[in-house]
DNA sequence: AGATAACCTAACGTTAACGTCAACTTAATC
DNA sequence: GATTAAGTTGACGTTAACGTTAGGTTATCT
């Protein structure tokens, strides 16, 4: 059912097991709602970055600050501008390795070049 | 010794276990060179992105192409570029993401105010 | 109603990426 | 020359993030 997303059942489960996704109970099965759905994309989003499900599920409560009071509400908020920094400076990190790979990439197909000349002439 | 990339001994032989770093024998030590603090620089950035350790291992042997021949050469730079394309479009993923978590925050933001003057009105 | 398919829980297995601990050399210091 | 200090090799331990298997329930189809 859930499979739009390409994770198996077990993965499901593992989540809710872990709070990030809180289906809702038809007696016994689950029901993914749209809430859980867009959670999901956020988790598998996370991941890709290197977050660990941990980080995701802190990151996730951000979106859903309504339910939750002042003091807390002031230490999420915090904890969201240091993870929002360290994404940026991510970013250009991973702004600049690309800089690199491309320059690489560049110089290599070079060499490609230079050893075809050489195959060519060595027949 | 090594540590100013504030890493454990453990992780630097782990890392030479699974050849990603070739720290130089003399006798018994180990001496790494600036190749492998290059690499090592390397590896982290990388982990920081989520990468496996693998996945390292063969973006780090695209950075050593000199040594390699023809048919393998062709391979690997076909590898990078997929890899090439993966990251600018993590990239991509991860600039709207940062845009995301913006507006949230601003939002956010916005209900700590009105909280604040609720508190105020209260008293 | 029996079979089949889809779901469930519970529990143990697995892989990556190290941590930790024991027992041993080697180098440096008092 | 005895003692730290610092490095080395196993080997087993640990955590995160699931996979896998066993055994049971529920809905559906024929």
């Amino acid at each position: 059912m859930c499979e739009e997303f390409n994770v198996t059942p077990r993965t499901l489960r593992f989540y809710e097991a872990k709070e990030l996704i809180f289906p809702v109970r038809t007696g016994q099965r689950r029901s993914y709602t749209h809430q859980d759905r867009g959670r999901l994309k956020l988790i598998l989003q996370g991941k890709r970055f290197g977050f660990s499900l941990e980080d995701i599920r802190q990151l996730l409560n951000l979106y859903n600050l309504g339910d939750q009071r002042y003091t807390q509400y002031l230490q999420t908020i915090e904890k969201s501008k240091e993870r929002l920094k360290a994404m940026i400076s991510q970013k250009d990190e991973l702004s600049e390795a690309i800089e690199d790979l491309k320059a690489h990439l560049i110089q290599g197909e070079h060499e490609l070049k230079k050893l075809k000349q050489k195959r060519i002439l060595e027949t």
